[in-house]
DNA sequence: GTTGACCTTAGAGTTGTCTCTAAGCTTATA
DNA sequence: TATAAGCTTAGAGACAACTCTAAGGTCAAC
């Protein structure tokens, strides 16, 4: 059995974020010492190990929910409510990406037209595209 | 002079939120009429549309309110100022997309092998993933 | 038997960007 | 003149995922 910072120190977390993992339900220590300290059993160190895995993934602390009540009792769930957390994950994040592209397409844009110069700024172009309402050429940025 | 919801329908923002964006000295309002309503002159709406088009290109508050001490002062301030908050800021989208990609490729091939199914979460092949530390094909996951 | 590292709890603070509420005054419309 | 829409303020609440604090109990080593 670990203790709370033997755990942290197995799978990278702090004793605080234990602590406040369990406080969301999503690790939890099987037993208390005499003294009231959490202690991990194997399978608790397993499903926090799931936790983190999928924390490292991407996956919220809600989505963790769901999958480790998927994981504690397999046979009433489908694959498919697996997929599905999955799936609305991975549109969540090409929706984000989306938009960082585009970000990132203007951000280039508005440098490539800037020589950042340590002229002073009466005439930088980026001020002038931020007072011009964005960049103008194929539809606005805005 | 626009009073406040004028202005916030002129550039797209909510009256609350250009209240929001006042406290933190982004948008300003030069007068106030004799009731005490917030009025916006021309220079305060190219001001406000400043701010609308910063935010719209990712800039944070903080980034803009950087902007908007150069762009009131442009003599005081190098062209080299402006470029690197935004230099830093596409730093920012690149790291972040990076991330994104990675969470994207595991998502997607999770997805990949997994049918799915209807049948119940057993053999469940992306809890499997979660339960042995993530993909394992080149270099760890986490 | 004392030091120092570790553990406990409840709860507050952080970050960023809003979003809303309450309580009350002003203005426009019918 | 009544009513509704709009304005004011200070301040609270929301969200996610921590992060830290205070005040105190426990344990191992020297």
């Amino acid at each position: 059995m670990l203790k709370i910072s033997e755990l942290a120190g197995r799978i990278g977390l702090s004793a605080h974020t234990i602590r406040f993992y369990e406080k969301h339900g999503l690790i939890e220590a099987s037993e208390r010492s005499e003294s009231g300290y959490r202690l991990y059993s194997a399978a608790d160190v397993n499903r926090a190990e799931f936790v983190k895995t999928a924390r490292n993934i991407g996956f919220s602390l809600e989505d963790i929910a769901q999958l480790l009540s998927i994981r504690l009792d397999r046979l009433s769930h489908s694959c498919q409510e697996v997929t599905d957390i999955t799936r609305n994950k991975l549109h969540e994040v090409n929706r984000k990406m989306a938009e960082l592209e585009a970000m990132q397409k203007v951000l280039s844009r508005l440098l490539d037209n800037c020589d950042g110069g340590l002229e002073n700024a009466t005439h930088c172009s980026i001020l002038e595209v931020l007072d011009n309402g964005g960049l103008a050429t194929n539809g606005r940025v805005n």
